[in-house]
DNA sequence: AATAGTAATGATAATAAATATCATGGAAAG
DNA sequence: CTTTCCATGATATTTATTATCATTACTATT
């Protein structure tokens, strides 16, 4: 698994350094949709001299490549997704957390849409409260 | 048409300044999704002195009254749009520019997945390259 | 009309995310 | 060993967005 995207990494003509080692692995199978500052914090605790620039850096080559994707899903800040089968993700509107929804759609989009615009895929975004939250109670919904 | 979004802007106990009725016209019927810095540039057009404030503060409250959305479909900034009736979007990978998808799509999602999360909404985004981009020919379809 | 209370404006400052610059260091190639 | 190239990390810059706040413009009350 970390072979793979490591290995990818490689062949496709970057350097695997420890740093960039260090992202890889705290990606690889991580669900948790990481902003870069996730990313920094949790990769400083064993790496505690590395810099923000590295993991942007690293980040902008990942996504380059498409070895990542990045995120739009919050508002505040990109996320970004080791997993870059199509699928889809539930958001959170309280806590931001961002859910998978490994579920194919069928959106049929008709041919006169088609026509006046190249479609090369898509996302569905679903958002409501998780349950973490709605167990916390409370009555702010976030915003939408 | 303009004076039920003027009118509900009242009602909801918001005053209606010369700056706000700009703004509103503007965005009024305006399936451009423009952004804060769009509306801005077009009201000063005829209204100088506006305040790159006043523009967000009174994007703030539209939202908040939920008269309008905050888009988050765009990577580089948030885009607006007056429509609240529940639609999707194309966006154009080049330009950015996103245009509507009035059509309604059925998308299940399993009890077992409703069951730990409370699913409010959806939206879906259609990404892809416009008519006009694809005129224009070159080869970079943007980032993804 | 004068007053007092309230809310919006706009100038400006502050915050925060993301990007750009660049000197230094280290791996790889020759 | 020497040159070339690339990544790192410190730092600066850019850009979007939010926060502050004094001034101004209404609104309601007397
Ligand atoms: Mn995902
Ligand atoms: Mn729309
Ligand atoms: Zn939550
Ligand atoms: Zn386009």
């Amino acid at each position: 698994m970390i072979i793979n995207i490591m290995e990818r990494f490689k062949n496709i003509g970057l350097k695997l350094t420890p740093q960039r080692v260090a992202i890889l692995e705290y990606l690889d199978g991580n669900t948790s949709h990481p902003s870069a500052e996730d990313i920094y914090r949790h990769v400083k605790e064993r790496f505690p001299m590395i810099s923000f620039a590295t993991v942007y850096n690293t980040l902008e080559a990942l996504r380059k490549r498409g070895l990542i994707l990045e995120l739009t899903i919050d508002p505040d800040r990109k996320r970004y997704d080791p997993n870059i089968h199509p699928h889809h993700h539930l958001i959170c509107l309280r806590c931001k957390s961002v859910v998978d929804v490994n579920l194919e759609f069928d959106v049929p989009v008709p041919d006169d849409v088609r026509g006046r615009f190249e479609i090369l895929g898509n996302h569905i975004e679903f958002y409501g409260i998780c349950e973490q939250c709605k167990k916390e109670g409370g009555d702010d919904n976030g915003s939408l």
